[in-house]
DNA sequence: TCGTATCAGATTGTATACATGTATACAATA
DNA sequence: TATTGTATACATGTATACAATCTGATACGA
């Protein structure tokens, strides 16, 4: 009798539906640069390719267009979201304010578990040889630095708001440039969180983050002024 | 259907369309608790009440879903969104962190007119009668604050977190309870900016949002009981 | 030549109809 | 009596069909 029924619904209770799955392959897509800022999303292209109507694929767009990740026009169709030099900057700023946020609360909170799953994933890092696997592990171990904060809306915020910005950065740069530095910078992070020191691991973060915005702005003002 | 909607012409621009209808009007209604939390939102009933089909309807939902102000559950239907005390705590902290680097932000940039702005609203909070005003002049006052931030996605997020709990504030409180501290503190923190002294605004809007913490902790923690 | 008007094709927006999933009430059983 | 199985009603999910709108190209006039 003491089941949580009706009223609760459990994440689980939740299944994939079509949209979730028409949206989450359009957003692995933009993450992964397939599809490019400013492109157009069709509609009908979407929907012969997964062998559905355009309904659900509406809904989709609605569902990305929240997360930022796409922009709608009316009557005139759904675009890969195009940030220009001043948004990226914005949101290089509010990534720095939440997630040096999120981190100095996780500090305290790390159990062994995930410190471990922090160190196997800079360990995967190292030894990464594609950028898509690059992009990929990065934004694990980030995720996984911020989790133990506990705070759910604000890991969502955080998720949303690199995803609107990284593929920037993984865009024209390469793995040769930016890995040595990053990972350095990744040690530091780490190595201050298992000694519980979190100014010193706010402080590499934000080192980390305004390293990342800096070479962002550099490729997006030469591309902006190229065309 | 379209012109009864208000469309204006401009190519350009986003102009109104039957999804965003639907979406502001369910979107005020939460906020003014004429929606109550947990209520389920039928797609039958708003497409009637608008005197359109479901599909424009359901075009709503999920973008109320993607500023959390709607809970979708597959095949059971939209309800609207119940957050409880630790999310609540949750968004206010976010709001702390973001509204005062907001603020700071935007202390150096305000313009007399801006200033003259919040000052008026000020005036009209001082007289005003019910609490459908109170709440409305309170949010177009703490927007006034923020926007000389000039930091578009900044205050869209401010804006949405805003919506996620300040229907909580408004659903049991009193003007009376809630009003003469409210109004001192909003005194203090508009006084701050014409000073462009962020640090005592910063502090000022600080201990505002802190004291609105607890009272909504305190009714929420009353009504969780009560069932 | 340039700008404007206009029309066809393409794309999106919406209504309707049908399919599927869920919830409630009731019957069957232990 | 409490639990389980089943039927029915209802709400949601999706496909199809049609209407409204945009885009781009062409024709026309200044």
């Amino acid at each position: 009798m003491e089941r949580m029924l009706g009223k609760i619904a459990t994440p689980q209770l939740k299944y994939r539906t079509a949209p979730e799955v028409v949206a989450e392959y359009i957003r692995d897509a933009i993450y992964r640069n397939e599809l490019r800022p400013g492109q157009q999303l069709q509609q009908e292209e979407l929907a012969l390719r997964f062998g559905i109507s355009r309904i659900p694929v509406r809904d989709a767009l609605r569902q990305l267009q929240g997360e930022g990740l796409v922009e709608l026009y009316p009557n005139r169709g759904a675009f890969v979201s195009n940030p220009g030099v001043d948004e990226l900057r914005e949101v290089f700023g509010l990534r720095i304010l939440l997630e040096t946020y999120a981190l100095r609360i996780a500090v305290p909170n790390f159990t062994k578990p995930e410190l471990e799953l922090c160190a196997s994933l800079l360990t995967q890092l190292e030894s990464v040889a594609n950028r898509a696997d690059w992009s990929r592990i990065d934004q694990e171990f980030h995720a996984a630095l911020y989790a133990p904060c506990r705070q759910q809306r604000t890991l969502s915020l955080i998720e949303n708001l690199r995803g609107s910005v990284n593929r920037f950065y993984y865009l024209y740069l390469s793995p040769e440039s930016y890995g040595p530095d990053s990972l350095r910078e990744h040690r530091q992070i780490l190595k201050a969180c298992q000694k519980k020191d979190a100014d010193a691991a706010v402080s590499a973060l934000e080192k980390h983050l305004r390293g990342a915005l800096k070479e962002v702005e550099a490729v997006s003002l030469n591309t902006d002024a190229a065309g």
